[in-house]
DNA sequence: GCACGATTGCTATACTATATAGCAGTTTAG
DNA sequence: CTAAACTGCTATATAGTATAGCAATCGTGC
């Protein structure tokens, strides 16, 4: 079974790698999070606003990086599954809280996280763990245009 | 000019980092690759097949992790382009080449990943920077499900 | 105080990437 | 030689992301 060996001739590349590592680690996120009938990016809104209470939409979609016109359908969604709710501080900006049914999805999902959180670091050898946030912060903080 | 500082508190988890990171990365190199008229993966497919000539489309999809069914209309795209070559291998399989015109904007292209991977690299301290791509290698080999 | 520029939420739309199911023809393995 | 596996393909669906433009509202600078 000596089939053509072909080599990824982009394994040297931090570029290519740093995107399949991510394709890789938000496919298995999503696939654990589906038994709550959640994605990726409902579990960062939740802990967003925890952390936030009352935060407006368009605030939390800078941090998300979530375009205002994405927010729309995606908060109603939201909404819409009694997990948050939404609340006129201005005539024109909505805040943002969770509902106690959200509250309670989130310690479930936060369960969720922090099991695929520490399934990614245990693939990291012990010596290299303590640098992979630093890293991958430094790759993501674009300060070098 | 206080506004309310709102902190990000998915910033200490590394797989939220690293989807932010990958995502800030892709799009700064398409944004570089846009001047040639490319994306990230037409370029991981020419060097794909410029290191696995005559590599079989069902292949290429399998190293690249593009289905086969997606995989249809991205070659017949590249094909139309004049950058790749469809050769009957069987009479089911096709095999790929680069053709002149392929290897030519390949021979940019790279240039083009180049700059990007260094100023990606700049990014993070020295002392780092030989661990960046074993981490990204372990984080994404998923061989502990 | 008030006009003007900026902001907010929203609609509509579009494009990319990705995913599944199924099919016909072909190849390979037992 | 038959059964299973594979290949390229069509059709279709979903998620994620992006832009343009709008009406209402807010905040600032004069």
């Amino acid at each position: 079974m000596p089939r053509a060996r072909i080599k990824d001739p982009l394994l040297k590349l931090p570029g290519y790698v740093l995107r399949r590592a991510s394709a890789a680690a938000l496919a298995e996120l999503n696939q654990r999070l589906a038994r709550l009938d959640l994605r990726h990016a409902d579990v960062a809104m939740l802990m967003l606003i925890e952390s936030s209470p009352g935060i407006t939409q368009s605030q939390a979609g800078r941090v998300l990086d979530i375009q205002r016109a994405n927010m729309v359908p995606f908060v109603a969604r939201l909404e819409g599954r009694g997990v948050l709710q939404r609340r006129q501080v201005d005539r024109r900006s909505q805040a943002l809280d969770l509902t106690p049914r959200g509250r309670v999805l989130l310690v479930r999902a936060r369960r969720v996280v922090a099991a695929h959180e520490a399934a990614l670091l245990k693939r990291v050898p012990d010596r290299l763990r303590p640098m992979v946030l630093p890293i991958l912060m430094a790759l993501w903080n674009r300060d070098t245009p």
